[in-house]
DNA sequence: CGAATCTCCTGGAGGC
DNA sequence: TGCCTCCAGGAGATTC
């Protein structure tokens, strides 16, 4: 479940493949969530890698080459990895895609779970589909809270969903959503749209703040990070109150709930985090 | 429009 | 040991 944080540190640990030239493209299971384009092993060769960029959870490599250029998106799903190699040694079960470049170095994709995606766009990304209605980053100037409560307008779900949705905020995954709420007091089920500014203004730097501690913490085992062993950062950080159930609160001690919201598990205290306002 | 539900997939945990 | 069920989850697609 790589989340924004990891997203960020896979695309820092790739950056010495900038500069490099596509040598040969292996597609060994193209079924991700969508299919692997199956021209990339025709296309990509000979192409340079020019750039490596993050949006949300997309990391876009940007190509180019006498043939033409594009951006090869991909995506982590819940269960992907990359992993830079200095050689392409045997692939195992489930390294479905790999990008070998001249000199050795290999970019490997691993996703048992294959919710992940790899596609190739051409043309300015604005106008892809999967790009064109994102929300802002949330390490960037324009989430700010007066953003966050005229986004929230009219949206009557709990704030745990809202601040899930790409559309508001991107980069904000089911744990860092648990997290950020606590901190900032908030009961996940509170109507989005009845914060307060202030309640905004606390949500908001709280999400920047939990987000950039789990970006120090992947930042400092990066090399973990891209080794067979290594464990992601959030790993590494200690929750609040995430997949804590019935532990003690750490502010007060008192057990922590679960709830389902949106499908997905949710965590929180009830006594730090008030009870829902009603509308 | 907004909101809720469904869906993809496999590994791991728990029950018996 | 083996088999079954349940659960985890990012986010687009579908439905209401």
């Amino acid at each position: 479940m790589p989340e924004l944080p990891e997203v960020e540190t896979t695309r820092r640990g790739l950056l010495p493949l900038v500069g490099h030239v596509v040598q040969s493209v292996t597609i060994r299971h193209p079924r991700l969530r969508w299919p692997i384009p199956s021209h990339l092993p025709q296309t990509l060769p000979a192409m340079t890698l020019n750039g490596l960029r993050r949006r949300a959870k997309y990391l876009l490599c940007d190509f180019s080459g006498e043939t033409g250029a594009g951006i090869l998106l991909l995506h982590l799903g819940m269960s992907g990895r990359i992993q830079l190699l200095d050689d392409a040694y045997p692939a195992e079960k489930h390294d479905h895609f790999d990008v070998a470049f001249v000199g050795g170095q290999v970019l490997r994709l691993r996703d048992p779970r294959r919710f992940g995606a790899v596609l190739w766009l051409e043309g300015a990304e604005d106008d892809h589909p999967l790009l064109a209605s994102l929300g802002p980053e949330p390490l960037e100037d324009g989430f700010h809270a007066k953003y966050l409560q005229q986004a929230l307008v009219n949206k009557t779900l709990a704030i745990k969903n809202a601040i899930m949705d790409g559309h508001v905020v991107v980069g904000v995954g089911n744990i860092y959503a648990s997290e950020s709420l606590f901190r900032s007091r908030i009961h996940p089920e509170t109507p989005a749209n009845s914060l307060s500014l202030k309640q905004c203004e606390k949500l908001v730097a709280e999400i920047k703040l939990t987000l950039n501690e789990a970006l120090n913490a992947g930042g400092s085992s990066l090399r973990d990070f891209f080794g067979t062993n290594g464990l992601p950062g959030y790993f590494q950080q200690n929750y609040f109150v995430y997949a804590r159930t019935d532990e003690p609160c750490l502010v007060c001690g008192r057990p922590i709930k679960t709830m389902r919201l949106g499908q997905r598990s949710t965590f929180f205290c009830s006594h730090c985090q008030k009870a829902r306002v009603k509308s």
